[in-house]
DNA sequence: GAAGATAGATACAAGTCATAACGATTATAC
DNA sequence: GTATAATCGTTATGACTTGTATCTATCTTC
């Protein structure tokens, strides 16, 4: 009964079915790029949630862990272990604001925004590897349709 | 002594300084589609790694779990829990190969290629909505964009 | 036939991420 | 002005995903 369908005569096995998921290129996309981002960052000693971190910081200094976290998407609970490692490398420094003493104001030490400059240049530098066989205009178009994805699935949930 | 460089005056916290950062325009609309397709999966009792294999099954009746494991770039272990879920509940069989008994050969039952089927359906009306902002150029350009980044990522590990 | 390689499975560890709940503090309602 | 609700940072906890090491059974190679 087993007739001709049998893939037993050394027929290749690929992934050539789930090719027309553009979920499924993202997901391939997004784990070399996580892969290499991690091995990128790993050697300054920061994950890709630290980096993203310093990077906010350093764009809006004195915010507080909450806008933080929502500027990361990312929950409260989660950046607290992120702000304590960061607080004890000396990367940032967390003071108390006098008008609200509930909040911490969050702000780059100078380690910090030397490590961050650092790191930037790291960064940069493996995006402009791993995006070698794209012109720019396929990097710009890109990032749109990215934003747009994006933006599509935010406005709806 | 708090001079005029602090965030107190209601300036709006964004994430504007990690935008420049192709990887994490990336993260953000692959977090969008992981939930939007998770949601979409969801009712069907399937998740990500379920479905992908009952495609890849599929598309490859008879393979073995080493390469349906290769062809969905996870670990053999992670594959057991997903092969023994999806024969639990009927949707793929196991035979013995007779040449081989070391190996099972997988295939989709008639209840498993019907899920498949709906399951398909529900995954392409979700990636319509979710990429209604694209044209089909774009998204086009968007596959080959995310397939070039891919290879060059894979290409030197 | 013996040594090594492979398939599937088990156990385990690491990392990510969200939810619930709590004390301290601030804002709002009456 | 006091009581109630809401917010900040925090702790504890659990779900989920994914990788590594190891085991037995089987196949391949010499």
């Amino acid at each position: 009964m087993s007739g001709g369908e049998e893939t037993d005569t050394a027929k290749k096995v690929t992934d050539a079915a789930l090719r027309p998921f553009l979920g499924f290129n993202l997901r391939r996309a997004w784990n070399v790029i996580h892969a290499d981002l991690g091995a990128t960052l790993d050697p300054l000693g920061l994950r890709m949630i630290t980096f993203s971190a310093l990077v906010v910081i350093g764009d809006n200094p004195g915010l507080s862990q909450a806008q933080l976290a929502a500027a990361l998407a990312v929950e409260r609970p989660n950046l607290v272990a992120v702000t304590d490692e960061l607080t004890r490398r000396g990367l940032i420094s967390r003071e108390r604001v006098p008008s609200d003493r509930r909040t911490y104001a969050l702000r780059l030490t100078t380690a910090g925004a030397r490590l961050l400059a650092q790191a930037t240049e790291a960064v940069h530098a493996h995006e402009t590897s791993l995006y070698a066989g794209l012109t720019g205009d396929d990097r710009a178009q890109l990032l749109g349709a990215l934003a747009k994805i994006e933006a599509t699935g935010t406005g709806r949930s």
